[in-house]
DNA sequence: CATGAATGAGATTTCATTCAT
DNA sequence: GATGAATGAAATCTCATTCAT
């Protein structure tokens, strides 16, 4: 189980780096301390290594974003909280984040791939929660009247930007985390007063 | 001077689409209605043809920006001009766009390559416009304090977001422009009292 | 064309000799004076290549078959032109014959493969024809009476018999033809006395 | 001693039905219900496997003829007993008759290899059984005056078509046996009277 | 006896590139 | 300008075999 772990995470670490044409399997092999065929001992090649670290990286992400709709604070906690795990997660995981985020725009032609299926999941999730939120933060006059779908389409623009930025090491700001929830609030939340 | 612009124009639509190590020579000429040795008629190889159209796009990215510059109206007009004049370049040229924005993550780890050059130029030229315009947007009272680094890292990501999601066609929703623009005046422009 | 020509004939060689999965890539573009890309110039693959010299020469087989049901000797001379035929097949081009004769046994098992159906077609065209000649023969009173569904797959085991010891070089007599002819004779056609 | 039997009764069937080449020391030991090393512990490996089937299949095949030189009936109840054996053999054991009549013509080449060996010595006994038949039957008048050497060609590649029509399942006619024999019998034995 | 894990050798195939025409 | 034919280099993958346990 130690060496199949190894061959994971040099599997995320490469994929992410270089997509996954190319990510040799030598590579993959070498940098988990392997010849090339044990590849084809713990997995079926170099496609099930990707779709298996995939569809582990996205039932993580699916796992955090469940966790978000059963807590219950104000609409715009909803959303600082979904900035804030994403954040959570491209500090914990950058690249797993990364491939879940970005990957494989290749494949997306095809519906049927597990990566276009995945990103589909994904966009479909974040447009139902944000869609709820601002649906009912609307309603309940927290928050300012926006046009709904277009408003979800930016804020999901803008949570993969700031991912994809992270995940490419292009920016490192301490306190972008902040600003952007602060950008959003203002944007979106009632001045009290 | 025909074919040459048919070699480019695959060229383009391949590398947006599959990204530069998943397309093939065969795959380019073939959509070009050539054969594979007539590439090296027109370029030196594949690579070189990647540069050329990588190039020529970022120049006339470049142009569009610098245009930018020099108009003068209020500091939120600029930053306006600049969603709209992406959301003008992804309407005109998607491929085009989203290669100069997505492409090679693979090529980012050598500074030396000419794909990471200008993805580097790219990015200090948006934080160069986008500081300015904060900075004296701030010190003209025109908009409210902030941090200055983070917001526009946060906008860059934003902006990012915004044309990635249309040249992957995940999105296609007339009023997101406006909706980007209001969203983020909201954030940014003080309310005249 | 001459440099696939040479490819189809040092498939047919080492295919005959060695059998499909014995025969590597390699060998075969060597012997035809290549490099083992250029197989893959002229045909999809190797499994291709098989197929090609397979049905070729499936097609010259059944041509021959063919020309012999419009020829119209006796009973008698029918079978003895089929066994003729095989026997010149296998002067003229030894391992073509030897291919369609004894290929692919391991192939046998999946019905939809191209091997399997060609043995398949082989095998009723020959019972179409030996019933045809034992009906009528007996019929007409030139042959005994005989079982004919046992009688026609008789004859074809020493067909196919005869074929293989042939093109395994098992076997080199002259006059080994006109005994099998005679043999038959013997043990068909009635004694006229 | 219980596992050796099933990788050996494995081997069989799939040598047999697959060839030497395609058949995979996985495959044989799967189905043998072990995994791959343990082939290692009962043979020195998949060649060693091979030989040894092979081997012991001839001995079985051997002991049969060697048995019917010492019956001592008429000429022509050898050769019908000689047809019966082989018929007998495939029935109580197809595979095992099908590799020692059809296999590894890829090997033949090498007059070395055990396989060739044992092929021609099965040729060879064959073909000293039926000359001496057909002398002493031909000398005591019991068979017609035919080609000796042609007629033992014609008879060894009837009885080989025979058994690999059947251990291909190409054919399993219950009355073939005894068509064969009486086909050979109205073409070797003279007419009483 | 048996297996999980690993590997060296080699097979098929792909692909950017070249060259003669 | 363009192409048919070919190739060197390298990628993915298979397989018999080994070894520690």
């Amino acid at each position: 189980m130690n060496k199949k772990q190894d061959l994971i995470k040099a599997g995320i670490r490469l994929f992410a780096a270089q997509g996954f044409d190319s990510t040799t399997t030598l590579q993959i092999t070498k940098e988990a301390g392997l010849t090339e065929p044990s590849l084809y001992y713990h997995f079926q090649g170099k496609h099930e290594l990707f779709t298996y670290i995939l569809n582990t990286t996205f039932e993580k992400y699916f796992a955090r974003m469940e966790s978000l709709k059963n807590e219950t604070p104000s609409r715009f906690e909803k959303i600082e909280n979904l900035i804030d795990m994403h954040f959570q997660f491209v500090y914990e995981m950058p690249d797993e984040i990364y491939l879940a985020v970005s990957t494989c725009p290749a494949r997306l032609k095809d519906p049927e791939d597990m990566c276009a299926k995945n990103i589909q999941k994904q966009r479909l999730w974040l447009i139902s929660f944000l869609t709820d939120c601002l649906d009912t933060g609307i309603e309940s006059n927290e928050f300012i009247k926006v046009p709904i779908e277009e408003t979800v389409g930016l804020l999901i623009a803008m949570i993969n930007g700031l991912v994809r930025q992270r995940g490419l090491h292009l920016e490192n700001l301490i306190g972008i985390k902040e600003t952007a929830v602060e950008f959003c609030r203002r944007s979106l939340v009632k001045n009290k007063h």
